[in-house]
DNA sequence: AAAATAAATTAGGTTAAACTAAAAAATAAT
DNA sequence: ATTATTTTTTAGTTTAACCTAATTTATTTT
């Protein structure tokens, strides 16, 4: 099975919407995540339909499948490879890598990957904390919860982040919140739901809801 | 200026018979080298005309612009670049890497290109031998020759090869003839154009004219 | 120099992936 | 339960890159 570029991309986007998101996913959001236009996406869900990776009865919605799961982690293991490789060998930011992420996870080469996969030493995570699939495609993913929804006095380590748009990641940066980070919560502000942190038992830290809810947090 | 895979993909046939086959390019070479047809040729070539990467005048002929050589070189070097990371840091073979660093060398990223160039420490030869433009499209070429036109008792070092087809680099690789092996002329049957050499002190090795005249050494 | 051959280009068609505008179906509101 | 609104799909274009077949230009040959 051969998948075109922009059908690794729309497949990619079905299998994170259909994940992450829960419900079902729509014509709409795919066009929203992929940012392209509510046509283009009925006229690819047909494509990937007849290539059987998603079932598609229109108007009605539709279904990744078990080989549209497949090949969609493929992509994603791949992406998180070479993110790995953009920042612990070229050492890029975590920031920066995305964009290239995104063209390098095209690349067709399975001795490439098994091959780049063995350099990085078998990594587990990406350097936002997000598991990578292995070449079965089995993901072993770590509970992990919102910071906004930790009790106070909780404390466990910043693994991954929900919103990884480069100005969040710049942000997070500048304070000091990095990945791997320790963290404990000192206090919760029942009125606007900000809380006060502990980073590495040195740093203490305000952040607004909005930032901490887009914290991933593996709890001790 | 912005280019696409396909016309970065010509421009590259273009510049390589411009330089190492010297007369004027033809339709049909181009074609030939790409695995295209000549109509689609003609098509891109208007093209590349209109961007001014070549001057193009119908049924005349083309030549290469100075902003073309420069495109060319930096497509030549993100290749070339991407082959030496696949054979000193994946342990790839020599002939198993340009399939993959023909799709890799048009990954767009300026700072990517950097931080590889510094990461494997900036070589200034690929592992066929070829010389890597540097980031202004300065190239530094050694004076070469080929096996074929040594004469008896003349040493030197294997640094390219012409012919870069895998049969050729699997046969040379398994005669132990491998880039940077020191060399050193025996015999030359002038009824054949054969030659017998010495490499490394230590093997004796009989090749055809064919084969030495694909050989390129850098003289002692 | 005219005729034959070879090379290069144009004309017209295909496919993938996008788009806009219009139509159809599903959902929500009165 | 009609009407209004939103969502989704279809119809018809566009662009890039290819193709075959036909034509035009250049080059050889006689």
């Amino acid at each position: 099975m051969e998948l075109t570029t922009a059908e690794e991309n729309y497949l990619k986007a079905i299998y994170h919407l259909s994940v992450e998101g829960k419900k079902s996913v729509s014509t709409n959001d795919i066009a929203a995540e992929i940012r392209t236009k509510p046509a283009s996406v009925s006229d690819m869900l047909r494509k990937l339909g007849e290539k059987e990776v998603i079932q598609y009865r229109k108007y009605y919605g539709l279904q990744i499948t078990p080989l549209g799961i497949q090949l969609a982690l493929q992509t994603i293991r791949k992406h998180r490879l070479w993110e790995v490789f953009l920042v612990d060998k070229l050492n890029f930011a975590w920031d920066e890598v995305h964009e290239v992420a995104e063209q390098l996870e095209h690349i067709q080469s399975l001795l490439l990957i098994e091959r780049l996969d063995a350099y990085l030493n078998y990594p587990k995570f990406d350097p936002h904390g997000d598991p990578i699939p292995d070449a079965f495609g089995d993901v072993r993913s770590r509970p992990r919860i919102a910071l906004q929804e930790m009790e106070i006095d909780q404390s466990g380590q910043i693994v991954a982040v929900k919103d990884s748009s480069p100005a969040f990641l710049r942000y997070l940066d500048k304070v000091g919140a990095y990945i791997g980070a320790r963290i404990k919560v000192l206090d919760k502000v029942e009125f606007d739901g900000s809380v006060e942190i502990l980073v590495d038992q040195k740093k203490t830290l305000f952040m607004s809801k909005d930032v901490a809810s887009n914290i991933l947090v593996l709890t001790a």
